[in-house]
DNA sequence: TTATACTCACTACACCCGTAGTTAATCAGG
DNA sequence: CCTGATTAACTACGGGTGTAGTGAGTATAA
């Protein structure tokens, strides 16, 4: 069997818009062309080809997984909203923040103003991932 | 006297490789282009002529200041490092998070496993930065 | 003063992304 | 069966980025 190294595929890299694309597939997969089409043209104004194009894009990059049904294609998303979120996420702490959480997180709290509420909220998921792993 | 309405300058966007090259002017500046050449070479094993490109596109979008000093120009970074964190972070939370700090403070929690000291530290931050402003 | 070794400038090229036009295949209606 | 509408495929193009080759100017060492 044809089998390389790389088991687990990682998900790939998206631009801002194609971020755009994929919530329309997280909030509904599979989905033809057409019902994205229209949605893009009423939230982003984008025309029909450029959304095209974008999906075809998206399928190549592995992001996408393109079912022919009928004359068409039904797009589902290949990776969670999550997946794709951790991966950026990484990129993001690497480029930035030369890949420590902490500078990052102290970045973000500084910059911007939480509630009372959400204070607690954080403190709460500080305390729940923050036990020294002893078992 | 000419003035557009953007007063304040926003900082660019830079790609990965420039953030390194960045981080190098940020230890120090200004610098000449040898001496940059010389750090990256050994540091990221680029091609001096890589380098001067980029140095000389980092120049055009205004990442850089090269001043001319003999037969050489002096770069030096026209934004701190906090400024361009500020930025990219500010990208990164629109194009992953719909700009929404709170999931993001949340992912990165939880992601990433953080000593007892760096909670009470993040918490003391949180502290900090939480009081209704209300002076 | 001429060759050498630097400096910077200009050019190249592949691939990504945003955006869209053009063409070909096909399905549904008359 | 032909036509019109729809789907997907292919092509295009400008700007960004990573990576580098080539050329032109100049200071310096021989």
């Amino acid at each position: 069997m044809k089998q390389t190294t790389k088991t687990v595929e990682a998900p790939p890299v998206l631009g801002a818009q194609e971020w755009k694309l994929m919530e329309l597939l997280w909030e509904r997969s599979p989905q033809p062309a057409y019902d994205l089409i229209e949605a893009c043209s009423k939230r982003e104004a984008w025309h029909p080809n450029t959304v095209r194009t974008m999906l075809a894009r998206l399928t190549r990059k592995g992001a996408l997984d393109a079912q022919p049904y009928k004359n068409l294609y039904l797009y589902s998303a290949r990776f969670t909203r999550e997946q794709l979120v951790e991966a950026e996420s990484q990129t993001f702490l690497q480029r930035v923040f030369g890949g420590a959480i902490k500078p990052a997180l102290i970045h973000f709290a500084r910059r911007h103003r939480l509630t009372a509420e959400e204070v607690r909220e954080m403190k709460r998921i500080l305390d729940e991932n923050s036990q020294p792993p002893r078992a």
